[in-house]
DNA sequence: ACGGTTAATACA
DNA sequence: TTGTATTAA
């Protein structure tokens, strides 16, 4: 992917930081009393003792691994605690950790660029807090150098068993005749060091990371001192580090490439990867592949840190295995549901916290073929525009489910024809939201767009309707619906597209917030209604729409009118922005700006009216029709057009959401905006805080002498 | 036929 | 552009 750079003269510092078994640890913030216990996080308990997802570093010195259950980590390690991961609509909900790694995130970017490479990892370019340390405060004048950066480990250091901890470091990082880029690096660790203590003050995490010059060379380094421990690469320690690495351990090179690398060239190390042309290895791999094969090789790597706090995309998905196959449409639908649901939350959430919006629906599906040889198991995977609220995504989703299923069944048709009874089960079912873009703080390119679509845009509008109705939403492959499909992109994007045009966009607007002295205060002016630019604006535009809760502006977006008009595409629009605006309306009922914000945070009334039980897939499984036999599923073919003919007037329940500021407390804060995170904590645990801070000065001995962490040794 | 779930990215 | 495949945590 990367292409070809090479190394920029000025060079970079380039910190990848990496949370150590993170799941673990946020589960031990939960239950303090797990600190310093051989602890694993488990999900689906309930076969084998669930699946290990994330494992302690003391319970790993027992030998238990990822790839391992529940029940055979106990064999191991029979002290072991097993945590669930919390469980939502019959599925993982990963939403605590997700939220836990915001917190870490909003403190990490503080310093820098900053890129949220996964739930625990983020990287960041401190080249300039590193030139700037460099040219106010260097090293070398230090005369106190914080005991956490003196752990650092320094590759290429000879660390000699008699000498005293720290000092070979010390030595190295105040060196007065060092290079410019090693000096660089040693600011780096400096702060790097400082953010690490940080984000374990105000979260309790701990973590380790790596500086280097590259994000490649700071990715190896990271893993290589865990946990709680940072590791410097300096340029002439690389080609040691590299030489003997198994290409494996290289990122991108741990799959098929890295075993085709070994079993195709005989390569098994990096050094020997060296020994090939740049030409020889775009013989095999392709231009792209061969030269950044060549490049990685010397540690070459000219990967840019992103600069990106939030996640691209949302989605989820549930794996239904063996016997838990989903064998009845019935309960594909269901399960549609529950994740379409979820993900619906979740995109709200979004929308609340983040103002983005996302534009793009994508369904996957994996099938089992459960009579035949070669079990084939492949399902295409389908989008559409994606609508809001959860009842249109939900809509949306299993016409999308249809048509995989529908062309699914055609390409094999051919195969199946022999053979009578061939019978299909779902093995896997995942939704997925994508293309999300900021949305305009102001309504100008909107009203702009209409104003200059006077002429056209009633014929435009007939089309959109028309697609909304018949849900003629499918790519290409869908074949008959192409044309339409087509329409919609023309004629729908450039309204998207104008929404999407205002100048603040994604990560800009992520950058933004930080930018300023106070992030919530930002961000409460952002909500407040007096704020005239664009809160009069989306006023005046909803006056006319119908202020119901989120999904209920769908009652309006379906409305059979067949001779459309620009005053109902208007009122699309209006219905959008009503959305936002009811978002906004929700936090001005409470008193203080706090308060306020927690009621924004709209904690889901348990739907009592919810038909759907969603506590184990065994209740889904209910026999009605079988997705069963080839000939079967031609009938099915109608039996789904029912459905969603059905579906289509199917009540619509307006969401309920309960405000009750009684509920807050701290776990309340895991669900906050990233970017504010940390302050609130800040307001609500001084005391915490304090005590924690006192501990020690390195992070290395936080928790690790005594068995209880700093939290439980008070009660 | 049970590491599951979630993301990012490159390529066709 | 969409869909698929790969990779990773």
């Amino acid at each position: 992917m990367p292409v070809a750079r090479p190394e920029p003269s000025d060079a970079r510092v380039i910190a990848l930081v990496d949370m150590d078994c993170f799941y673990v640890q946020v589960e031990q913030r939960r239950q303090p009393q797990l600190r310093g216990l051989p602890t694993a996080v488990v999900q689906y308990n309930s076969w084998k003792g669930g699946g290990l997802i994330a494992i302690s570093y003391e319970a790993r010195k027992y030998g238990v691994n990822r790839s391992m259950r529940g029940d055979e980590a106990k064999k191991l390690c029979p002290e072991i605690q097993l945590v669930q991961v919390p469980v939502a609509r019959g599925k993982a909900d990963l939403n605590l950790y997700r939220n836990a790694g915001s917190e870490v995130v909003s403190i990490l970017a503080r310093k820098g660029r900053c890129e949220r490479a996964s739930i625990d990892e983020v990287y960041l370019d401190l080249t300039d807090a590193a030139e700037a340390m460099l040219f106010e405060n260097p090293p070398e004048k230090l005369e106190a150098i914080d005991e956490e950066t003196l752990n650092s480990h320094i590759l290429g250091l000879d660390e000699e068993v008699g000498k005293q901890k720290g000092k070979l470091a010390r030595e190295w990082l105040c060196r007065s005749n060092a290079t410019q880029q090693d000096k660089l690096l040693a600011c780096g660790a400096i702060i790097v060091a400082e953010l690490r203590m940080q984000v374990l003050r105000e979260t309790e995490f701990t973590c380790s990371a790596g500086i280097a010059h590259n994000k490649l060379l700071a990715k190896l380094a990271s893993s290589m001192n865990k946990p709680a421990q940072q590791t410097v690469v300096p340029s002439s320690a690389v080609k040691g580090m590299l030489d003997p690495l198994p290409i494996k351990k290289m990122k991108q090179l741990g799959g098929k490439l890295g075993s085709s690398l070994q079993s195709d060239l005989g390569i098994s190390t990096v050094g020997d990867l060296l020994k090939f042309t740049e030409e020889k290895l775009q013989e095999h791999y392709g231009t792209n592949t061969g030269t950044w094969l060549w490049n990685i090789a010397r540690g070459i790597s000219g990967d840019e840190v992103e600069g990106r706090l939030l996640p691209k995309s949302h989605g989820c998905g549930k794996n239904f295995a063996g016997p838990q196959a989903l064998k009845t449409l019935a309960s594909v639908e269901s399960w549609l549901k529950d994740l379409c649901e979820e993900l619906s939350e979740r995109l709200q959430s979004d929308l609340d916290q983040n103002n983005r919006v996302a534009h793009s629906l994508t369904l996957h599906a994996a099938v089992y073929k459960t009579n035949d040889a070669d079990q084939l198991k492949k399902f295409p995977s389908k989008s559409c525009p994606l609508r809001y609220g959860a009842s249109k995504i939900q809509e949306d989703a299993l016409k999308l489910f249809n048509s995989g299923l529908r062309e699914f069944l055609d390409s094999q048709r051919a195969e199946i024809q022999g053979t009578s009874k061939t019978a299909w089960v779902v093995t896997h079912l995942s939704v997925s939201a994508s293309k999300i873009l900021a949305k305009p703080s102001g309504t100008h390119s909107i009203l702009r767009f209409f104003h200059s679509q006077d002429s056209s845009s009633s014929s435009k509008e007939q089309t959109y309707v028309g697609i909304d109705e018949n849900s003629i939403q499918f790519s290409p492959s869908g074949g008959e619906n192409q044309v339409a499909a087509d329409e919609v992109e023309a004629k729908k994007d450039p309204m998207i597209n104008r929404v999407d045009s205002n100048p603040i966009q994604g990560d800009q607007r992520e950058v933004s917030y930080h930018k300023g002295t106070n992030s919530i205060l930002r961000l409460f002016h952002n909500l407040d209604p007096s704020c005239p630019s664009q809160e009069q604006t989306y006023n005046e535009i909803s006056q006319n729409s119908i202020p119901s809760l989120p999904s209920g502006s769908e009652n309006r977006m379906a409305a059979d009118q067949v001779e459309a008009t620009k005053e109902t595409l208007i009122s699309h629009v209006k219905s959008y922005l009503a959305r936002g605006e009811m978002q906004k309306e929700t936090t001005h009922k409470g008193s203080g700006p706090i308060l306020r914000f927690f009621q924004a945070q709209r904690l889901p009334c348990t739907s009592s009216d919810n038909a759907v039980p969603s506590t184990s897939g065994a209740e889904h499984e209910q026999e009605l029709d079988r997705v069963g036999t080839y000939e079967e599923s031609r009938k099915e073919k109608v039996e789904i057009n029912d459905d969603l003919s059905s579906l289509h007037h199917e009540e619509h329940r307006p969401e309920r959401w309960r405000l009750n500021p009684e509920e807050i407390d701290t776990s309340v804060i895991d669900e906050l905006p990233p970017e504010i995170q940390h302050e609130i904590r800040g307001w609500l645990q001084p005391l915490k805080r304090a005590k924690t801070a006192t501990r020690g000065s390195s992070i290395a001995d936080y928790f690790s002498p005594a068995k209880k962490g700093p939290k439980s040794s008070n009660s």
